[in-house]
DNA sequence: TATTTTTCTTAACCTGCATCAACATAACCT
DNA sequence: AGGTTATGTTGATGCAGGTTAAGAAAAATA
């Protein structure tokens, strides 16, 4: 069960079998079914977690009830609200389950507690904010300098699995547009063809 | 000279003055004059800055040469490419001062014997990435939830400073817009006052 | 001070995506 | 299967912000 998730923990740094069992220790095995909340808006996210099965998306929702999609995780992916969780104040986003989900989540004080124990993981976790930095950075960067035919293109490149997996409507709100404007990058692709 | 520094760096963890000491060992003192590059489009980011005086810019540059700004950095700001810092890979941004600048840099091996030497910089080093990260998230947020209006209204407010420091078209690139429409923007804002 | 260069403003026009609305399909229930 | 709800498509219209262009103002330099 923990194979992916040592050999996640490990790509940066080492950690010997036992190391890991300790880690282990800290961490919950939760199962979870479809649409459920992980997170609601206003509470603060004490969890980060680490998905074996399943998706789970992060969002926020405006004055209007619109969903915006953040972030969409599968197996082998973290997720939590880094800001809401590290500094232990209330979040304004969702995370809930789109399938039933499988993962391995350590709280606030278990992961103090860890770090008391392994040291060796403030460089592991500094080595995974750094990674979820860099994917953001991107996804930022992207955002700005790209058009949306272009964000959508990637997007199908670089996930191509959750197209099968997610309604096409949060496809485009990850992407930054309406569902119809991604209706209509969809006919004109099939156009060019 | 290094007191805003310790306070930066003792924020999260307390360090005393030795651990400090080895701290300001392994950083160089530097002061680079306006329009000076610390980093091309290409090159490897060697370095992760603090400021102590001046203002910096990191931004990137398009087909067609324009700039697209990321950050602007001023006093008690930490600067770098951070994706390509830590995983050493070319970086696609520059970094480049606005006023004579003066800063501790550290570099890459540095940093990594820093990490042997004093294994509770990890944390520290943790601590400021998370930050950077809820940061960034925030603004990738509001971008995608705000209006370019909003956007400069909330920049005045967290950067007042700036304003006087920076043109105004690079204001605009920082905000995702041009400086025609920032220029519209003020005015607006003025005929509502 | 005069002159050049950089920065800012205003106006006319254009475009990508949003909005609203109607309908078409597909998925989910009983 | 038949009805309901969720999802996807297409068209008409609107608007925020982009583009182009020209001139004004401010800053840098001679």
């Amino acid at each position: 069960m923990f194979q992916a998730f040592d050999k996640n923990l490990r790509l940066h740094v080492d950690l010997s079998q036992q190391e890991l069992e300790i880690v282990h220790q800290h961490f919950q095995h939760k199962t979870y079914p479809k649409k459920t909340f992980l997170l609601k808006a206003g509470q603060v996210c004490n969890f980060e977690a680490y998905l074996l099965k399943g998706c789970i998306k992060r969002y926020y929702i405006d004055q209007n009830g619109d969903e915006t999609i953040l972030q969409f995780a599968v197996e082998d992916w973290w997720v939590s609200d880094i800001a809401s969780f590290c500094q232990q104040m209330p979040s304004r986003f969702y995370i809930e389950t789109m399938e039933d989900t499988e993962l391995l989540q350590i709280n606030y004080q278990n992961k103090e507690l860890l770090f008391k124990r392994l040291p060796k993981l403030e460089r592991v976790f500094r080595l995974l904010v750094q990674r979820a930095y860099a994917v953001l950075e991107n996804r930022f960067f992207t955002g700005i300098t790209d058009s949306a035919e272009d964000r959508y293109l990637q997007f199908i490149k670089k996930y191509p699995g959750l197209l099968q997996r997610v309604p096409q409507y949060q496809i485009a709100s990850y992407l930054g547009i309406t569902p119809e404007a991604l209706s209509r990058i969809k006919a004109t692709l099939t156009r060019k063809k």
